[in-house]
DNA sequence: GCCAACGTTGGC
DNA sequence: GCCAACGTTGGC
């Protein structure tokens, strides 16, 4: 999952415990939220839009999806007149910290890693906020992180 | 700040 | 249903 750090930093999500993933408003990333996402999955926590962007630690499902009330809400940003109440559009889940690396994964250093070849977030105009990982690049990801999957 | 890639909108 | 115009994302 994706994030800017001007809008919602990790480090955010470490003071607040959890946080509702809201304002996805792209109908591929929805689905996934909706119908693919489980208590208990794991997710990379990404920052994009900085200096180099990176990963920055890992969080869990922690509620699944739902419906995002911020698109019924006119003073929110995330405002869509054509979701209702009755017939939402958008979903969100929850998602609470697990681990944060001690040092970030840089862009360019998961670049250099032939064993990411492929990895969806390293494709070239890859846009979507939240997209699946393959488990051999999770994998791979604790390996640089120094952390072991399975104690996790 | 630039721009490539992609998604959405809306006229026809 | 096509597609041009436009808006957004996000690395560089």
């Amino acid at each position: 999952m994706k994030s800017e750090p001007d809008v919602y930093p990790w480090e955010q999500l470490v003071k607040d415990g959890k946080t509702h993933w809201d304002g996805v408003r792209n109908y591929q990333a929805r689905n996934f939220m909706r119908d693919k996402m489980k208590i208990g999955d794991r997710v990379l926590f990404y920052h994009s839009n900085c200096k180099p962007p990176h990963i920055a630690g890992i969080a869990k499902v922690c509620k699944e999806g739902y419906t995002d009330f911020t698109a019924h809400d006119e003073k929110s940003n995330y405002f869509d007149p054509k979701s209702t109440p009755e017939n939402p559009r958008w979903s969100m889940v929850d998602i609470e910290p697990v681990i944060e690396f001690d040092s970030p994964l840089n862009l360019p250093d998961l670049k250099q890693n032939q064993a990411l070849e492929g990895m969806p977030l390293l494709q070239k105009g890859q846009r979507l906020s939240v997209q699946p990982v393959p488990s051999k690049y999770f994998d791979e990801i604790c390996k640089m992180a120094g952390i072991n999957p399975a104690t996790m």
